[in-house]
DNA sequence: CACTTGACCTGTCCGC
DNA sequence: TGCGGACAGGTCAAGT
């Protein structure tokens, strides 16, 4: 489900909501949402204060005053909404994508002493919840692994260009969504970027130019931007701390857009398969070199 | 080795 | 309405 832009999103709210807050109760159902939950998950969570809330990749980090850090990955359908104290119920019908708390996708619940409750939700389970020593997160397998942040100031077209180079034979879309070469990138904004700098997704890397690298670098950088303004990208399951939608998805160009014409040209967008993801593009601008 | 395909889950939508 | 199949914003393991 979320990608870079709408875990950042989740970031910013949480960031604002949850510090000072401390624990007062764990509850949990379900022993995949919480793989390290054999040791006592409630005994090192019970009576911590959340600091701050970070972000690395599509991952979220909650630093808590007792050197821990719960680190959670949303996948596809994960969720973290917060409520405050007399407020399970659903928000106003218009603005939230979330009824009463919990529902039957509640996984996890942090009560904090203060009665105000997060919600851990996940309807395909594929999310998980970690309890790690703050200093053990960087060191674990995932995190290892990752590429650069791509809106990080650091993260320049020599360095996109280089890390793309390592996998020249591929599908440069595969290689936009491969989490070890660049961090945060996934299937929305992968097909957005793609269009804009007019690249086929099927492309192998070698087979792009200078110039379309330097345009697809530009992009993806903009998109990024723009969908973290826009509070990210609302499908079905997507919301922020609040339960609230992003209206990113309004402003694609060719995400879930087949059937209508490319903003751009006017050709009918299409949808075909790519590195086994549905991908979206204009047949006539994003033309496959071979 | 590098790269691609299934599996993990639940829910929804679409065609018959 | 009911049922089968394809598909969904991510990541691994297992295949080729």
């Amino acid at each position: 489900m979320p990608e870079l832009p709408e875990v950042e999103t989740v970031r910013i709210g949480l960031n604002r909501l949850l510090p000072g807050k401390k624990v007062g109760q764990v509850w949990h159902d379900w022993a995949k949402s919480f793989p390290n939950a054999q040791q006592d998950v409630a005994k090192f969570l019970v009576g911590a204060t959340i600091e701050q809330v970070e972000r690395r990749a599509k991952v979220l980090l909650i630093n808590l005053d007792t050197k821990y850090t719960l680190v959670i990955h949303l996948k596809m359908t994960g969720q973290l909404v917060y409520r405050g104290e007399q407020n399970f119920g659903a928000g106003h019908p218009n603005d939230s994508l979330v009824g009463s708390l919990p529902d039957k996708s509640t996984r996890v619940i942090l009560t904090f002493t203060d009665k105000s409750k997060l919600f851990f939700n996940d309807q395909r389970k594929f999310g998980w919840v970690r309890l790690l020593p703050t200093s053990e997160v960087p060191n674990i397998d995932f995190m290892k692994k990752l590429g650069p942040e791509p809106l990080s100031e650091d993260f320049t077209l020599k360095i996109f260009s280089d890390r793309l180079a390592r996998r020249h034979s591929s599908a440069i879309k595969a290689v936009l969504l491969d989490q070890t070469v660049i961090a945060g990138v996934g299937n929305i904004y992968a097909d957005e970027s793609l269009w804009a700098a007019k690249i086929h997704p099927a492309t192998t890397v070698q087979k792009v130019s200078k110039a379309k690298l330097k345009s697809l670098f530009e992009a993806l950088q903009a998109v990024l931007r723009l969908s973290i303004e826009l509070g990210g990208s609302s499908d079905r399951n997507y919301v922020n701390a609040e339960g609230k939608k992003g209206s990113y998805l309004g402003f694609a160009k060719v995400f879930r857009h087949e059937g209508q014409p490319c903003p751009r040209c006017g050709t009918i967008i299409i949808k075909i398969r790519v590195a086994g993801r549905g991908t979206h593009i204009c047949p006539r601008e994003q033309r496959l070199i071979k």
